[in-house]
DNA sequence: CATGAATGAGCATTCATTCAT
DNA sequence: GATGAATGAATGCTCATTCAT
């Protein structure tokens, strides 16, 4: 269970190789001898660190996850406690981490539309649904079902990012800021009356 | 050039097997064994009909997208004028026809998700462009990017179909509903001025 | 086994069509479809008048042998009965029979390269070595082997044809003078002796 | 690029394998499955020394190829360099080759066949016709167009062979003798006059 | 007579995986 | 640690042939 530093990083680099070919060709074309072209070893020494290619796959859909976690969440952690910023920094986090990481976007967007619905981890809608409810709580958000207006917000952002890897003109922070503000009026409370509570 | 009756029925039934096959299986999983059993024929008899397997994802896909297409192409015209109807009339017809055509929308996810960012061809966003910069244009919609608005309204729309295909539960008229408002909101035109005028 | 006069027209007609695709494809583009396509018939209208592809090709086969024979062959008969007229008749016409017949060259060549070692029947080398031993006897023929020196004229036949089928532009009438004076001579008795006796 | 030892002799020994096979079966026999199973490995493993099933047939060839090219021609080199003695190696060492390598007679056939109207190669013939128009020059061979008298060589030369072949029982050697004798007999100059001069 | 439809066998090739070294 | 060699299973596709109509 225990690796050693260097087989650690040897796997690291099978990983970073493995994002870079899904990046260029899509998960159709990464088969096993293309990745370990990629990586400049040989398919057997991939193998060798690796139980089997749906492991070095898993492992680098992981990795790509995690490291999108760490860096989002951070910055949410570190917005709070007030949904509204935390929501802000969420969106602004996310965008930023993929405009830094260009080649994990295609990743995401496969790894989400092979398996279930969600790109990143079914617990990505869990995590926003409960920053949105927290936000109606309070008075900062309005009424609505958080579950789907979670799925409404990570679709939106979803949109934009993918759009932006298939233009690469496409000026993400200008539609960035766009996002945040289409995403603060979908969620602003009715200037009336007190709403706030969440049905479902 | 003409195909008999007879012949395009075979196609179309070929094209169904492969529409339930792919959203039973993926694109992943759609080998042409795969297809031929389902269809319940011999391979050689699919590859009769067509001359690829390509020939038959592909005609797949466009029937998908047809389908789609013609469905909610016709809603929206019939919608008639005015941008905030059509508006609405594409958010609905496009849940409702995938409501009732469960199995296109996995050929729909994975053929956007192959190709290029979005879905639906790339003039489904351009199409919605449209809309938004009409709606604008007559003052019915705010100001901003018709591109980045289409966008994000189109997420929310794929998205909220997606989470209805990860969860039969899902409620998706509920969610269909609560995605109404929330692109009504979104879209709204500041309560104080006109604006009306799109930048970019 | 009488088949009527349509039905033999029929035959005629797919045995011509496959020589004219045997010419341009050879025996390894020959596939049942593409005989069918160049006859314009279907590859079942095709097994329904030959039981098998290969009865096709043998009967093709067979025709283009048998009008090479039947040409030759008369030209060589009319010429007799001096040896070496007939064997001049039979240069000269197996030269311009194929020249008349430029689609039949490939199929003789590969029909031969395929089988046995002689293109035109095994028949073909007893016949001229007949021609020879009988000019050997008369004296008009120098002695050696017969049958060797039937496959030295014969091959020196084929090759020039050969020739002027991979170069058009070769002139197939002046090396038929040259090929004519060849064999003449490699064939001539010596001055000296009366020699004429074939041994083996 | 460079090979390791071992993997020369793979490939070699597929090599090797393929011409035995094509020896029995020809090219039209020689499917993949049926070349692996000659040498003892599976198809995969066949492919993993070979791109692909045409590079094993065109090394094939051009190992046939190459070592007759070898032989003879080290052998007609040897005997300069007077055209009579060259042309009188030539066919020789031809003969002497492929009776020493008799599987390598069909791989010839059938690639000259199949590919332009020479066996070995385009060159062969004019290397021929070089050797028949230095001996005219030096007045050893009589005058006549080279080029279509390397042909009359060569085809000799070659149904010699084929014939033996064909039937194991004909006795090449005598064949070969005969044969020998004549090309010196179509090649003699004429007795009067000096001549020598080459036309064309 | 003729054909559209269908199929099983075979094709070359790719693939993930195993194993001796 | 790492790799060259090998393989069985699966891929998309072509083929000659059958058969109901």
């Amino acid at each position: 269970m225990t690796r050693t530093f260097v087989e650690q990083a040897r796997r690291r680099q099978i990983v970073e190789g493995t994002i870079a070919l899904l990046a260029d060709e899509g998960f159709a074309g990464a088969s096993l001898s293309a990745i370990a072209k990629r990586v400049g070893l040989s398919k057997a020494a991939v193998l060798y660190h690796f139980a089997t290619k749906d492991e070095v796959l898993a492992e680098t859909v992981a990795h790509v996850l995690g490291a999108l976690v760490e860096e989002v969440g951070g910055a949410v952690d570190a917005a709070g406690p007030e949904p509204r910023a935390m929501l802000l920094a969420y969106l602004r986090g996310f965008r930023a981490h993929l405009r830094a990481n260009r080649s994990h976007v295609r990743v995401l967007i496969e790894a989400g539309a092979a398996s279930g619905a969600d790109p990143a981890s079914p617990s990505r809608g869990q995590n926003v649904a409960v920053m949105i409810r927290a936000g109606q709580d309070v008075g900062d958000f309005r009424a609505g079902d958080p579950r789907t207006l979670a799925v409404i917000v990570n679709g939106a952002l979803d949109a934009v990012v993918g759009e932006w890897l298939a233009d690469p003109d496409y000026d993400l922070d200008a539609a960035g800021t766009e996002l945040d503000a289409a995403v603060s009026r979908l969620l602003a409370p009715d200037l009336s009356g007190p709403s706030g509570k969440h049905p479902a």
